[in-house]
DNA sequence: GAGTTTGAAACT
DNA sequence: CAGTTTCAAACTC
């Protein structure tokens, strides 16, 4: 469906090449495109660029437009064109690209695709000679590259801003990194309105954009997204919503790496790597204000946070902050739609909350993986977990840097299993379905990848016995539910320990109470003698009581030997009403687990058991501190109500283990039908428990 | 870091 | 199901 714009710019024949040749404008415009195209396709700002390009110069005219009409105006409009414009200045430059497009036009790429490769084959020469300088203009051009990863919708701004108020400040403080005078200010806005058209174009008929451009494929295969995205930016644009418009487009990019993470496990190791990486940087850069969504960026699987940092890099202002933590929330969600987390039971949470002292980082994110896992009966159960990335087959690249390197052997403890070869419930890596990897001490362990089938194997076997063994055993429900364990029992979260502890000597007042390690209160399932858990008795004696033995006892116990263990009690009480995405419930306040570092790979088999942990080992201890700082950094009253008031029935059909630990199925019932109906959204969207089996 | 304690998991 | 053993984390020194 050809519209009259596009019948007006498509075209470039061949013929008339020669014509757009001769044409100064045309030399220019060449000599900009190369650039970008190599540097693209040389960086691995590839999308974040094309998240952020601002509107392109390059489009001075009709005919400019019209050669530029292609399957690559996708990229040309995302790469800055404003970084090209200013970056090929230099007559050097221009004088390659020149050169670089007759060698094109020379090699015969105009003829075999003369719509689209007039474009590639400028690029492609020109990249192979232009290569070398391109990245000196890069490192020359710090600045300007980082003014040009704003997103349009800035360029867009501003370019209005001049326009239409003719502001000289706006005007000075806009160029001023450029050096850039008034007159190219008001090309751009031109150019970018072309641009728009070409987008609308572009939109209307992808399919002439579909010819083969060589290494564009890799933009073109997401252009269709892109184009989606794009018409956000669009829509947007003429709505005036920059925010959200740029919101739209970094969520796009943000995907991009989902669907290829999705699709194939190499590139989630290799982003894990490298954009996390910088995504860490970026992340401390702005830590502080953007709590939020690390902790949220945390709980969820990763890729995203790869995305987010990228844009981040480029784009340090609040605006960022903001649109990370509406991205975050956003692909929190898709997340959990397509890989639902996976039970941490107690051990996950740990980690979260030690080394506390590191500063917040984003590996926090990657470490963090909060999911609701439904009980056998629909019980929807939140977990928060702290793991590490690398799933099967992963290279579990975060581990390999060397500042997660430092913070593993400094912080991070895995499983430490000697005679369990990391088979049996023993083993907090394989109880958690993660698998062992090189940071635990165990001994001849069998919970790697490689023996996938005997950990199958054995994990059914587990099962046989007690389907709930690997399902979480920390149970966050209601206040309403809460009731059914004892009014007295104020825990944090409102959560329980799913099967109760059996001590006898701690009191329930050291770790060794899953209970307390889980920081959730005692109840009728526990079995304990003596308990003094300061989170909740299983008697129900109010904590503030008579006796406040308990409560005393265990912060003097933290207090006196372990620091992060009082940080876990505060945290627990804290940090219960952690606001999160509506279709997320609160987490549970399972996190003083026994990891102290990030998790090992998860036990992620083709039968989609598992998490997806992701990320980076190291940054669980600055995980924990952030996670900490933000969940306290939030308060109670910001938890949205349709969290507080979810009302989640806890029924728990147990298949007690041979110890037959009592698991008391409370006897609430919803009397909100709007709850059940959010229930039956939840549910709907998480998978059952993962099984190591496939369904 | 070694040894002890503890309670969950596994076994009988 | 109860008792015992095994196990690894938590804890103590």
């Amino acid at each position: 469906m050809d519209t009259p714009h596009k019948t007006q710019i498509t075209p470039t024949p061949t013929s008339s090449l020669s014509k757009f040749e001769d044409s100064p404008v045309f030399k220019y415009i060449d000599s900009l495109s190369p650039i970008e195209q190599a540097k693209s396709s040389q960086t691995d700002n590839a999308f974040n660029s094309l998240a952020f390009l601002s509107p392109s110069s390059l489009f001075p005219s009709p005919q400019i437009n019209c050669h530029r009409e292609s399957r690559f105006s996708v990229k040309r409009h995302h790469f800055s064109a404003d970084l090209n414009t200013r970056v090929l200045q230099s007559s050097n430059e221009s004088n390659a690209s020149q050169e670089a497009s007759k060698a094109a036009g020379q090699s015969g790429l105009y003829d075999e695709h003369p719509g689209c490769l007039s474009n590639d084959g400028s690029s492609k020469g020109i990249s192979s000679d232009l290569f070398d300088k391109q990245s000196d203009l890069a490192v020359e051009l710090p600045g300007t590259s980082k003014y040009d990863c704003r997103s349009p919708d800035d360029n867009l701004e501003a370019c209005d801003a001049l326009l239409k108020k003719t502001s000289l400040e706006v005007v000075e403080q806009e160029r001023s990194p450029f050096q850039r005078s008034r007159d190219e200010w008001k090309e751009r806005q031109r150019s970018f309105e072309n641009e728009r058209d070409l987008r609308k174009i572009r939109r209307i008929k992808p399919s002439e954009e579909a010819a083969g451009c060589g290494w564009v494929a890799v933009v073109s295969d997401v252009a269709d997204m892109l184009t989606v995205n794009t018409s956000i930016i669009h829509e947007n644009s003429d709505g005036q919503d920059q925010r959200t418009v740029d919101s739209g487009t970094t969520s796009f990019i943000s995907n991009i790496p989902e669907f290829s993470l999705d699709n194939a496990n190499n590139l989630e190791n290799a982003e894990s790597g490298d954009h996390q990486g910088s995504c860490k940087q970026n992340e401390l850069g702005d830590s502080v204000t953007d709590q939020t969504s690390c902790i949220l960026s945390t709980c969820l699987p990763d890729k995203p946070v790869v995305t987010d940092s990228s844009l981040k890099k480029d784009d340090k202002g609040e605006k960022c902050s903001q649109l990370s933590r509406q991205r975050s929330i956003r692909r929190r969600c898709l997340v959990f739609e397509k890989s639902p987390g996976f039970g941490l039971h107690l051990n996950s949470l740990p980690n979260i909350l030690k080394g506390g002292q590191n500063p917040p980082n984003k590996s926090i994110l990657s470490s963090m993986k909060m999911g609701e896992v439904p009980s056998d009966n629909g019980t929807v159960v939140i977990e928060s977990s702290c793991e590490a990335p690398a799933s099967i087959g992963g290279t579990d690249a975060d581990h390999n840097t060397p500042e997660k390197k430092r913070h593993e052997s400094a912080s991070c403890k895995r499983c430490n299993c000697k005679r369990s070869k990391c088979l049996k419930l023993y083993c907090d890596c394989f109880a958690a379905g993660l698998y062992c990897i090189e940071p635990c001490s165990c001994l001849d362990c069998f919970n790697k990848p490689i023996h996938e089938k005997m950990v199958l194997e054995t994990r059914k076997q587990i099962e046989s016995r007690n389907p709930q063994a690997f399902a979480p055993k920390v149970i966050r429900s209601t206040d309403s539910v809460l009731d059914t364990w004892g009014e007295n029992n104020k825990t944090p979260a409102s959560a329980r320990h799913k099967r109760g502890c059996n001590c006898r000597k701690s009191s329930c007042l050291k770790k060794y109470c899953e209970c307390f390690q889980a920081g959730v209160g005692c109840s009728p399932s526990c079995r304990c003698e003596g308990c003094k858990n300061s989170f909740g008795r299983k008697d129900g004696c109010d904590e503030s009581g008579s006796d406040g033995e308990g409560l005393e006892a265990c912060e003097k116990n933290a207090s006196d030997k372990n620091s992060h263990d009082i940080v876990t009690h505060k945290n627990a009480e804290e940090h219960r009403d952690l606001p999160v995405p509506s279709n997320i419930s609160r987490l549970p306040l399972a996190y003083s687990g026994k990891f102290t570092g990030s998790f090992p790979h998860s036990i992620r088999s083709s039968s989609q058991l598992c998490n997806t942990p992701e990320h980076g080992s190291s940054e669980s201890s600055l995980c924990q501190s952030k996670f900490n700082s933000n969940l306290q950094a939030i308060p109670e009253d910001e938890t949205p109500k349709v969290l507080k008031h979810k009302c989640l029935p806890l029924i728990l059909k147990t298949n007690s283990p041979p110890n037959s630990k009592r698991v008391s199925p409370p006897h609430h019932e919803c009397s909100s039908s709007t709850a059940q109906r959010s229930r039956k959204l939840i549910l709907k969207s998480i998978p059952s428990f993962p099984s190591f089996c496939p369904p």
